[in-house]
DNA sequence: CCAGTTGGCTAATGCTTATTAGCCGACTCT
DNA sequence: AGAGTCGGCTAATAAGCATTAGCCAACTGG
């Protein structure tokens, strides 16, 4: 673990914590006991600092939704192990990916960009396979974009509210979760 | 009431769209044709501003819900409806509810610790909701906190995604996600 | 043992910002 | 008409901030 990652992972809470705007150069290099000005020593600027976590979270969450989905057909078993990584992922980096969906508006180009393409490719991939699920008479719903909108935003919340020493495990969050998103579409097994 | 008004709604667009901490006063006035210190003459501060919107949204959710779940002892039908009040709001008042939302770490004192505990009491309101189903045997759920996050967590999703203009009608939205409702937590009809 | 690099520091630079002061024209009420 | 208020304006105030410049001590590799 070098100066950088702990740079990054102070960065990465205060962000969270206070927002982008609202960190300073300086409170980054007291999380770490430097000074301001001393971070460039380490990185380049804070914009960068927000990419990198941006960019990050959403390449992520793009492998591990297709492992996920790649060992099996049936859509009803598709749906819920992509669900599962979902939430399990905004459990388990809850930061990265609260940072991620709260500070899109202060991402910068080109990195803007980049990452609202992951995002909507990431979307798409949910849609698709609801749809399929609807096409093969497994699920019942009637729009697949309202229910994917839905399970994803399930998702988004975990990350707010999660907490890892709190009285529900990532497990039980997980797992019922993926109930959730099986209910939801209505799906008969 | 012309100017004041015309102010905060101007705010609570521009909040939206680029975040508390970006917008600037001179912002504010220009979308209403004068320069940022003229504001003075009508409103208090920005963090006044924000703190009328943050209160605002509360109050109504608040008022919203209670009408909707005083009508019926029935839990499903309950459910039903303090979901589709809390989409419908969402829905139709995206802007608040958005900023609301995402701007709570930009309040300060007294108005954070109010709004927080409007927040906490509204989420207990849902959760007993729940376990007065469960009680009833007409939920079943394994966690009544879990489903009445992920239940909550939809309709801040709406206010993020929806557009009036869209394809999907409010009262499309509010239905189906009312059925989310009572699919999440098992109800059985 | 010394030349170079690394990673700190403080000071300066060049912004941007909320808010206040103080001025002034236009309208209103008597 | 004239006193007062309303609602603009520009200029000043007093910060706060990211980033750069330039300095220096400690390590490091040959």
């Amino acid at each position: 673990m070098s100066r950088t990652d702990d740079i990054r992972a102070a960065a990465l809470e205060l962000f969270t914590g206070r927002g982008y705007e609202s960190t300073t150069m300086a409170d980054i290099g007291a999380a770490v006991g430097i000074r301001g000005p001393s971070l460039y020593k380490h990185v380049a600027s804070k914009q960068d600092l927000l990419a990198q976590i941006m960019t990050g979270t959403m390449q992520d969450l793009m492998d591990l939704h297709r492992t996920a989905v790649a060992t099996t057909a049936d859509p009803t078993e598709r749906l819920r192990r992509a669900t599962e990584a979902h939430v399990r992922y905004h459990a388990r980096h809850r930061l990265e990916a609260f940072v991620g969906n709260r500070e899109i508006r202060s991402l910068e180009e080109p990195h803007l960009g980049e990452v609202l393409a992951k995002r909507a490719r990431y979307e798409a991939g949910f849609r698709e396979l609801i749809n399929t699920g609807v096409a093969a008479g497994r699920f019942h719903v009637t729009s697949a974009r309202l229910a994917s909108y839905a399970i994803l935003d399930l998702g988004m919340g975990v990350a707010v509210w999660f907490r890892e020493d709190g009285e529900i495990t990532e497990d039980a969050v997980v797992w019922e979760y993926g109930e959730f998103a099986l209910r939801l579409v209505g799906a008969t097994d």
